[in-house]
DNA sequence: CTACGATTTAAACGCTCGTTCAAACTTGTG
DNA sequence: CACAAGTTTGAACGAGCGTTTAAATCGTAG
C-alpha cells in the first residue's frame, strides 16, 4: 500500500479516538491497534502525535475550504448558498470525517502549529458571514449580527459529533436537511414568493 | 472557610481548567495551583480527579434542571419559554460556570456515574423536546423533528464556551439575546399578531 | 537467488501525573 | 494553656504513555 494511503488510514483511526476521548485521553497505542499496527510504527510516518493531530486538522480544513470556495463561486442566491454549505458539512463531517471537523481540541496543538489552523479556520469563517450578511442585505434572512449566526450554525453542526449514532435512526442527510431546515428556513427557498 | 464553600471554589477552578484543556489534559496540579493550594490537598476534599469531574457535572445539571422546572410552571407560550431558557442557558453557562455545562467530556466517567449524568441530562433534554412540541402543535415554530431542533439549539448553546471571551466586545446577555432572536425568532414574540 | 531499501517489531527509557501518607501545622474549645 | 479535631504539606510511589532505537522482516529490482 501506498505511503501517503497509509498515512489518510492512520488520520481516520486517529480522527475516530480522538471523538471518542478527546486528544490527551487517546492513546497512541490506541489509533495503532484499530489498524492492526504497533505504535512504535506510527512513527514511521508521524513525527509525533502532535503532528497527527494536526494532520487530522489540515485534511478536514482543506476539504471544508475547498466546498466553501466552489459553494461561493456558485450563481445562487446566499440562502441556497448556506443551506448546501450546511448539507455538505454535515455529510462530511458525519461520512468522512468521523464525525470530527472543528471538533478535534485545536489547544492541544503548539503555537506555531495552532496558528496555520486558525488561519485556515479563519478564511472558513469569513466565507460563512459574507453570505450571511448578504443574505440579511437581501432580506432573504432576519437582520441581525452576522457573527453570532455564524456561531450559532457552527455550534449547532460541529456539536452533532457528540450524539451522532451511525446505528441510530437517522442517516446523515435527513439531519443535515432537518438542520438546513431550521437554520436557514425551508419556506424561502423552495416556496414562490 | 466552610469546606463546602472550599468544595465549589475547587469544582470552578476545576471547571475552568477542564474546559481549557479537557479532561485528560489538565492536571490535578494545574487546578490546585490556580488557587493556590498543593496537589494533595485536593484529597482532602475529593476522593480524585473523577470525582471532581462528577461533582462539576452534578452541580452544573442541577442548576440547569432547577432552572428548567421553573420556566416549564411558568403560564407563558412556548416561544417565550424557549426564549428564557436560551437566555438563562446562556447567561449561566458564560457568568457562573466557567464556560463549561455539557461541555465537560462526560465520557471521561466511569461508566455507574456516566449513568447518573446522562439520566440528569435525559430530564433536560425532555423538557426541551416538550417546550418544542408544544411550539410546533401551536404554530409558534415551524413543523419539523423536534429533536433535531432541541439538537441545534443545544449545539448552538454549548458551542459558545469554544470561542466566548471575556474580554471581548459583547456581554453575555447580548450574546444570549442575539441566539434567542435567531434561533427563536424575534418578530413572533414581540410583534401582535 | 541476492542484495538493498522500505517497513515493522519489540523492548526499553524517561517523564508526567494521579494518588497515598505520615508528619506538621492551624483552629477552636474546655 | 492543653488538647483534639480539622486542615495542609511535601515527598514518594507506581502506572501509563509518548518516544527512541536496533534489530528483524518484507518486497522487489537486477
Amino acid at each position: 500500500m501506498a505511503a501517503v494511503e497509509r498515512r489518510v488510514e492512520i488520520l481516520k483511526s486517529a480522527a475516530a479516538a480522538f471523538r471518542r476521548r478527546g486528544y490527551h485521553g487517546a492513546s497512541v497505542d490506541e489509533i495503532a491497534s484499530a489498524l492492526e499496527m504497533t505504535k512504535g510504527n506510527l512513527y514511521y510516518y508521524f513525527r509525533n502525535k502532535e503532528d497527527i493531530l494536526y494532520a487530522c486538522h489540515e485534511y478536514s480544513l482543506d476539504i471544508l475550504l475547498r466546498l466553501m470556495r466552489d459553494v461561493i463561486a456558485e450563481p445562487i442566491p446566499a440562502d441556497q448558498k448556506l443551506r448546501k454549505l450546511i448539507l455538505a458539512f454535515v455529510h462530511l463531517i458525519l461520512d468522512e470525517l468521523q464525525g470530527t471537523a472543528l471538533t478535534l481540541d485545536p489547544e492541544a496543538l503548539s503555537p506555531p502549529l495552532l496558528a496555520k489552523v486558525i488561519a485556515k479556520r479563519d478564511e472558513f469563517d469569513r466565507g460563512m458571514r459574507a453570505i450571511i450578511q448578504a443574505g440579511m442585505d437581501q432580506g432573504l434572512f432576519a437582520k441581525g449580527d452576522p457573527k453570532m449566526m455564524e456561531f450559532a450554525i457552527m455550534g449547532a453542526v460541529n456539536w452533532i459529533s457528540k450524539w451522532f449514532d451511525p446505528a441510530g435512526p437517522m442517516t446523515s442527510s435527513e439531519i443535515g436537511e432537518a438542520f438546513a431546515d431550521y437554520l436557514v428556513g425551508r419556506s424561502r427557498v423552495t416556496a414562490v414568493r
